[in-house]
DNA sequence: TATTTTTTTTAGATAAATCTAAATCATACC
DNA sequence: GGTATGATTTAGATTTATCTAAAAAAAATA
């Protein structure tokens, strides 16, 4: 239906447009795929000429309703080969972005519902970035972060703001996983910083930086 | 490494040349890729320059070692893409192909390794070719076919000779899929026709045309 | 063997996606 | 409000994979 090309444009403008929320301009367009702003230029011509996104030259593009829908499938599709990658052949979470680049514009609606059954229809990816569903439909993204609970709190963790890596990075060398179960079991008010136990295991201190840093649903 | 446009061309060759034995002209890939005779020159010029093929003007072409190589990887991967589709996400096996066409041009080569283990190292796809296995070999494909048994005889099925879907339909319906295991209980002088038990189920009566073109094991 | 037919290749175009360099527009500053 | 700066677009090429139509070579036939 779209080529490989204008499906990853259209998923660079609705990242880039803070979920279609805002205008984006071509240099920041040029940035994130890796091309020259006047390659941009063509591209957003035809996709505007498609319907795709709404453009008047000179003053940025934003993404139609038809293109976030595009933009949302091939999303759903990245993120429902991440769980697999990561779920079924045990890679780590930081591998399998690149393969699910390539694996995002495999087009077989069949497919990708068969393999969210088979997944368990996983609501988040392994990053903890929300998976829309079939239609399109994305869950909002948690805002608590670890840092507005208070002592005794019971949560689990959601994602990295920010889908920083480097936090990613830091929670997999302390063991604590996306997904995990953490009770707050004190707050030291000098430097705001936490103890946490992680299913039970021996307590971990966090500094502010971290808790301020991750997303958690509150349990 | 390669385009998609080249690997496309490399299976084709590979499979009109006989698994790479015989040459192979250009109007049959022009008809196998459903392209004009003129874009297979092209292509085939291009595919002599990178050493994938061994090529003189008007005498057709031959698979070379290199090129054989890189068609047996994209082979390796359709197969087990489509022992995945199947085995592990329910699609039955006349549904698999054109989705499989796609898989089979990912690039990654852990992906496909670990592919392989999660599906516990199959050495057939579902329509019964043998997959070739990391290095690029590939078991020879069995000859026996159901018709050359003895009365008495067990076996199991493999395939279809000459890859017939017809056939497969056919077996599909009543009920004998790819690995069943045969047993024959009679076989009919005057038409060569063969009564054949499934599992222990009621007997099957197939006609000679049915038991020449089913290509088994025998146990 | 000469001619016809078929196959294959070349020549010249086209479409998609990209580039560099030049031109144009918007705006930010004085 | 005019000009400099930066962003954006256009113009003109390039690469890949394709096409049609015409030319050339090989094969088949008379």
């Amino acid at each position: 239906m779209y080529s490989l090309s204008e499906e990853n444009y259209l998923k660079a403008i609705y990242h880039l447009s803070n979920h279609g929320e805002e205008s984006v301009n071509t240099n920041a367009i040029a940035e994130e795929m890796k091309t020259a702003p006047a390659s941009v230029s063509d591209m957003i011509r035809k996709l505007s000429k498609k319907k795709l996104v709404d453009y008047q030259k000179y003053h940025g593009v934003n993404i139609s309703k038809k293109g976030k829908e595009v933009a949302l499938k091939v999303i759903r599709k990245h993120r429902l080969w991440e769980v697999f990658l990561v779920e079924k052949l045990n890679f780590k979470w930081d591998e399998v972005h690149e393969i699910a680049e390539q694996l995002e514009h495999i087009e077989s609606s069949s497919l990708i519902e068969r393999l969210d059954a088979h997944l368990g229809f996983p609501k988040f990816d392994p990053h903890g970035d929300p998976i829309p569903n079939a239609q399109g439909e994305i869950a909002p993204i948690p805002t608590t972060t670890l840092s507005m609970l208070k002592s005794g709190a019971k949560c689990r963790v959601v994602c990295a703001k920010d889908s920083s890596s480097d936090l990613l990075l830091y929670l997999d060398k302390i063991n604590v996983s996306l997904g995990a179960r953490l009770e707050v079991t004190e707050v030291h008010a000098f430097d705001a910083s936490f103890s946490v136990q992680v299913n039970g295991a021996s307590p971990l201190t966090l500094s502010s930086k971290v808790t301020e840093n991750i997303i958690v649903e509150e349990l």
